[in-house]
DNA sequence: AACTATTTATAAGA
DNA sequence: TTCTTATAAATAGTT
């Protein structure tokens, strides 16, 4: 819903992950609020933007929802509630674990370290996503040095 | 946005207040997500209906969620309720998340995405490290090919 | 549950 | 950051 589609992942681009945050953080926190409306529903809505900013909105307060949504949510769960929250904060510690494994495998092979596991087209793969990265790195430099060079240059006429 | 202009206030109607919570819901949930995604936020919702049905969404997990906007807010004074258990976890997964984090951002570079924030000196480093990579998966290619070329050569032979 | 006419949100540009 | 505007997306009312 802009001048162009976009596809739902990360920005790369840190300036326009700021702009697009902000819209997005307004618009969210207004349709929490009409739903709550329109609908009579207790609402509870928490955001962190990347830089550890917080922002709410409660249909009636936060406490209440958080409460509300625990003892919900305790129930679900067995009884004893803080044998499940480490069990909660386990799986969690899980999960972190095994994506962090992900990512470093990933990056040896970046590295080029441990491909003894690897096939000729997994190599081939890396290599090409490598040659890529290349590409744009030199590139930046390219556009870095150039940059430079205008500005001695600038420099220079003064 | 929708086949006429609606003003924010309680549905009178409760078939269609009903109607309106399910779609809206399922909006704001959306949108939640993408906002998650798109900025790199952290963001949980909590949503009751009128009936008292939980709805949720949580970027990485709910408990994170309260426990980090909890402690934002210091509005919990920290007794000795929460068990040293529990803080463990949560310790051990805040140095995972961080982990992850410290990871990812080497990883994109790797990619030769958000390069913007390096010098020449970085995107040189990068690109020498790359060029090393390559080499090994090159060498390792080569390898690979020359040793699968002998085998069949052999049995040829046989 | 589908369908659309509209409204609303927002991506891109200034 | 804020405004503008073209376009995508959400959804109110209808079938």
């Amino acid at each position: 819903m802009g001048r162009g589609k976009i596809v739902i992942r990360r920005i790369d681009n840190s300036t326009s992950r700021q702009v697009t945050f902000s819209k997005r953080r307004n618009g969210l926190l207004k349709k929490a609020k009409e739903l709550s409306i329109l609908c009579d529903a207790e609402v509870g809505l928490v955001v962190f933007s990347s830089t550890g900013r917080l922002y709410e909105f409660a249909s009636t307060n936060m406490k209440a929802v958080i409460d509300r949504y625990t003892n919900a949510t305790e129930e679900l769960l067995d009884g004893n509630n803080a044998t499940s929250e480490i069990k909660i904060w386990q799986r969690e510690a899980a999960s972190l674990r095994q994506q962090l494994h992900n990512l470093q495998e990933s990056h040896k092979q970046l590295m080029g370290e441990e491909l003894s596991c690897l096939g000729v087209r997994d190599l081939q793969g890396l290599e090409n996503r490598l040659e890529i990265s290349l590409r744009s790195i030199r590139m930046r430099k390219v556009i870095f040095i150039a940059l430079f060079s205008i500005c001695v240059f600038a420099f220079d006429l003064l």
